[in-house]
DNA sequence: CGACGGCCGATTGTCGACAGTCGCTCGTAT
DNA sequence: ATACGAGCGACTGTCGACAATCGGCCGTCG
């Protein structure tokens, strides 16, 4: 436990940036399964009181990150590969099956616009080996589009199993995906919303989720 | 708000008893969408401090209940008809496939006992027209598989999601289903769960979780 | 020598108080 | 009469301290 370091962001409550970045050190790997989370020490560390520590870890916990015992404290969770493969990933294409239609009517030409920017920079990253920023752009694509189905629950449940699937492929599957790839494969994401055809929508975000399980070796006989 | 009331028992921490308790005033709907949710009140009504209301708070945001905003408050939510058919229930489905299907090896005689014996309640429940009893045994026969499954996040998920369901359900589509049917439908899933036919069980879960979908007048043409 | 039971440090659960922020009201100027 | 802005009340965000609980240590007893 060591280099967290809190920043004053106004802006922010404390307990989000407490959640912010725990997650971040839990699905970096910083934190690994089994360490144990406790609270003075974290509140030390990070500059406040033990109250946003633990709402923080609260939600954390709702996140299936970590798990709490009560007078016993906190440790951080692994990800298992069925449960991501059985369960967190079929969950996502039923919640972006559900925003990406309820979204498609919405979509302005500048949301088009900025997702393009997105994949874009998608293609930057890539070209340059940058695997997280990939992850984060990836993130991004995805969390934009969500948010514009203005689906309150959708949006925060995807965030809530979003980062139990980062952990996954950060610490436990490393680097399956060609990069290039990635990038290619949220282009036609957006090529499609771009027809407007919901059907094909609904197809096109089924198939791109599951991309996410296709084993390191498989070749990639995309169309 | 008023008579929620607290009553001391050790073994559950004040947290876990304030989110119960407001569970259970949202659901059943004596909390309404859109009522406010002032943490000093609900202290003072409970008989506690901030801090656990606070958290209980927390977790039921997180479960989507009510909805947050910094330094204006709580309010209750409600739960759209798109949410429950598009999301919640497909998600359930989803997260008792896996369940079940995990959890079909390590059922004992004991357990299957146990879920009888939840089964006939329910009989004796429908046939009182006791329909909140009925409800409860219905959550406690599908978290009794789940829990056995010991997919600890499937389990947690699926008490995320479920109060949703049921707030639903309790205030916003009334009565929509034959008690007796119920606690037939769960006998035969049951019945099922004891060939231990794994792709006969998956089938009865999805379609026994679908069931919950049929339109009130609909007539049921079960077998 | 091993099992039992009461202390003790470490850590969580809870509390009451203080600080910060928001929306509204009310006075003021135009 | 209306638009604007400072002041105010209500509430949330945060803090430091106290109480409760757990697990392990150590002395005692069989």
């Amino acid at each position: 436990m060591s280099g967290l370091g809190l920043r004053r962001v106004p802006s922010l409550s404390r307990r989000e940036h407490v959640a912010e970045i725990l997650r971040e050190a839990i699905t970096s790997g910083r934190l690994k399964p089994g360490d144990r989370l406790v609270e003075l020490d974290l509140a030390a560390e990070l500059g406040t009181s033990r109250a946003p520590i633990r709402e923080a870890l609260r939600q954390l916990e709702q996140e299936g990150l970590i798990a709490s015992y009560p007078y016993r404290g906190s440790e951080v969770l692994g990800v298992s590969q069925d449960e991501v493969e059985q369960v967190l990933v079929p969950i996502r294409i039923t919640l972006e099956r559900f925003a990406f239609g309820k979204a498609l009517d919405k979509l302005t030409d500048a949301d088009l616009d900025a997702l393009q920017g997105v994949v874009d920079d998608m293609l930057v990253a890539a070209a340059a080996g940058e695997a997280e920023r990939l992850a984060d752009l990836d993130i991004r694509f995805h969390e934009l589009v969500i948010a514009r189905s203005e689906q309150r629950h959708c949006l925060q449940m995807w965030k809530t199993i979003q980062p139990r699937v980062r952990a996954y492929f950060r610490r436990d599957a490393p680097a399956h995906a060609d990069p290039a790839d990635v990038a290619r494969q949220h282009q036609e994401l957006l090529d499609v919303l771009r027809t407007g055809d919901r059907d094909a929508v609904l197809d096109a975000v089924e198939r791109h989720v599951h991309i996410h399980l296709t084993p390191p070796g498989a070749g990639d006989d995309v169309g």
